[in-house]
RNA sequence: GGCUCCAUAGUUCAAGGGAUAGAACAAAAGUUUCCUAAACUUUAGAUCCAGGUUCGAGUCCUGGUGGAGCCA
């Protein structure tokens, strides 16, 4: 209907306005609920064309629309808003339109192959609540842009290699227990999982290294310093003097990182690194059975939270590729070399700063590799027409980097990268630390909110006849749904509160009171037996069904709107006010004991229409719709 | 030090430059002889500060304050 009226406008616009207007200043939104109207168009832009009060251009707007359009029921001129309402039949065939399978998809592959990159998980310790809003973000991304048309496919980069990786691989080796066949802890001998038992090390590590470390600065205080460093330890020692707290804590900390970088133990972790490199064969196999273990690991969890991926992809095998890339863009003169041999890019012309590509002794930095990947994955799979890259906003800057120097290796495709940016999930007592152990580990919330579902739904007791089984995998889905839905609900750009407690309500604007409404619906139907599926358009509206309806045909342009801005805090809204919209119209009328046929008829159908909506927009954010709860 | 982002009820979040800034939670009061009360209905409560652009600013611009991040 707007695309309509916009065209008899613009096709007018000389007659009506006496000049051209252009298609920006034709604006619609939704009528305000506490006015009468379904559609308003804002008439402000037109008042100086027409030289005139708001109110009289809206009535001349208003007339001129009325008479063209039969749809047109009645117009209302308001403060320079020209509210429009529409006939009852139109909203009608509106319903009617709602009730194709599709409703609101596009056409599966009817778009270009897109990529979503999301998760990109490090093999030294399990995932936490941070990677939960990563992962449930790029799964509910790719999904809404599947709807919207798009082929995809979810991938994730998994960080296997580096020095972090090498830590707990060396603190395994050293610190764990033998038992009495002279074997290490292994997660089937200890009972965790891999990635736990991994990160167990690193965490082993750590401490390790920090006791190393203190050892270390009380020798340096009594003047046990060794050769190399007793220049820089001692200057930054005298530094303290008659300094003020502040300042005296700041050199303690250099002195403390300067102890850290001179500990045995990080010295044998960098020599393991090197060792791997070289593919020293014991060293790749200590590292491949505990990247093993934590693969396993994953795996689990990834089930829990029911996503899945169709290509992997690992940096131990993508970290080589952007050196050769790096070799081109020389010859090309894209990037140039220091004196020490280190390779940059020079991006101060398009606002940003210079950056290394590769490091003097010929490493790889993340750029580096980030570019080998992106090429690799365009050669992967050239039907690729977009990538998305699901990553937290601390890297704002370094996608921007990147895909400006994928464009000046002459990339095309570079435009259509984007980086999902998400922001950082935050705790009530502040900022996630793994150092302080605040961190929250992404299977213990997971179960915590499946067993506050569990508890929450045996105080309704709506279940009574299910079998164990089915009622186990209820508490799942409506676990998981309150989880996800309340990470999903808050713009991804922004940063968020995370509250446990909030997390697993059941009320309010939250993933179960949906599925509720849901379960409802569908005990509805299946009481309602058979019913005439055929709509009866004579009928008037009430103004709660006509506002469920409204909602209903907004069903499309949602879905494109949110695969076009990628966020699924788009479908939430949406979902939660259609829910809100029948749920106020099911608790003012009576349905099932209805006793004119067609009004029956036509309610279920709405109820019908509105159950499907809520089940497609669950599904795009991940969430099952139980028919029963 | 340089750059980027954020600031809305007590709290957590909404609001394509458009009408009287919406919800939820928490607080207070109500609604079951009837389709699942995980619901519905009321009440109370907010745009960090100072300028500017605009017919119109939570939204855009400048400056400030406070918070977060990135780069050496």
């Amino acid at each position: 209907m707007e695309q309509k009226i916009k065209a008899l406008l613009l096709e007018n616009s000389n007659n009506l306005f006496g000049s051209t207007v252009s298609e920006s200043m034709i604006q619609f939104q939704p009528t305000r609920k506490d006015v009468e109207g379904d559609l308003t168009l804002v008439v402000f832009p037109f008042v100086k064309l027409l030289r005139c009060k708001p109110e009289d251009a809206g009535q001349k707007i208003g007339a001129f629309l009325k008479e063209k359009i039969e749809e047109i029921q009645s117009f209302d001129v308001l403060k320079g808003f020209l509210n429009i309402t529409l006939s009852d039949q139109y909203w009608l065939r509106q319903l009617e339109n709602s009730s194709v399978t599709n409703f609101g998809f596009s056409p599966p592959k009817s778009k270009p192959l897109v990529m979503v990159e999301y998760a990109s998980p490090n093999t030294n310790k399990p995932l936490h609540l941070g990677h939960l809003r990563n992962i449930f973000l790029g799964d509910s991304v790719s999904s809404i842009l599947e709807a919207n048309g798009h082929e995809v496919i979810r991938t994730q980069i998994i960080n296997d290699r580096g020095i972090h990786i090498c830590k707990s691989m060396l603190a395994w080796e050293k610190f764990s227990p033998l038992n009495e066949k002279g074997e290490r802890e292994t997660p089937d001998s200890t009972g965790l999982k891999g990635d736990k038992l991994v990160g167990k090390y690193y965490v082993e590590f750590d401490q390790q290294m920090n006791k190393e470390a203190s050892a270390l600065m009380d020798a340096w205080s009594q003047g046990n310093i060794d050769d190399a460093l007793q220049d820089e330890v001692n200057q930054l020692q005298q530094a303290k003097e008659a300094k003020s707290e502040a300042q005296t804590k700041a050199i303690d900390a250099k002195l403390k990182e300067l102890a850290k970088a001179n500990t045995n133990l990080l010295n044998e972790a960098k020599e393991m690194l090197i060792k791997w490199e070289a593919r020293d064969p014991q060293t790749y196999l200590l590292w491949s059975t505990m990247n093993g273990w934590v693969y396993k690991g994953f795996e689990h969890t990834y089930k829990t939270m029911g996503v899945s991926f169709d290509k992997l992809y690992y940096e131990s095998d993508t970290y080589a590729l952007g050196k050769d890339v790096v070799q081109e863009g020389l010859q090309k003169e894209v990037f140039y070399k220091k004196a020490d041999g280190s390779v940059w890019i020079d991006l101060t012309e398009d606002g940003l700063d210079e950056k290394i590509v590769l490091r003097s002794d010929g490493t790889a930095v993340y750029m580096t590799q980030d570019i080998g990947t992106a090429i690799d994955r365009f050669k992967d799979f050239p039907s690729i027409d977009g990538m998305v890259y699901t990553v937290g906003n601390e890297q704002d800057y370094h996608f921007k980097v990147l895909f400006l120097i994928l464009k000046k290796l002459g990339y095309g495709w570079a435009d259509n990268c984007h980086h999902l940016s998400y922001g950082m999930v935050d705790l009530p007592t502040g900022k996630m630390k793994s150092r302080e152990g605040t961190v929250v580990d992404a299977d213990e919330l997971m179960a915590a909110v499946i067993e506050g579902a569990k508890e929450m739904t045996k105080e309704r007791g709506h279940l009574d006849d299910m079998s164990e089984e089915a009622k186990e995998e209820l508490y799942h889905q409506i676990g998981m749904s309150g989880l996800k839905y309340y990470l999903l609900k808050v713009d991804p750009k922004k940063r968020m509160m995370f509250n446990p407690q909030e997390s697993i309500d059941l009320n309010g604007n939250t993933g179960p009171f949906i599925q509720y409404t849901y379960a409802r619906i569908c005990s509805l139907l299946k009481k309602a037996g058979k019913y005439e599926n055929q709509l009866n358009k004579s009928i008037s509206l009430i103004k709660s069904e006509k506002d469920v309806i409204k909602a209903i045909s907004r069903f499309p342009s949602i879905i494109e709107e949110s695969a076009q801005s990628y966020t699924p805090s788009g479908i939430t809204s949406y979902c939660y006010e259609l829910v809100k919209l029948y749920n106020q119209f099911y608790q003012n009328v009576k349905i099932l004991p209805e006793t004119d046929e067609n009004l029956r008829c036509n309610r279920l159908i709405l109820s019908r229409s509105v159950s499907l909506i809520i089940e497609k927009s669950l599904h795009l954010l991940g969430i099952h719709s139980p028919k029963r709860m």
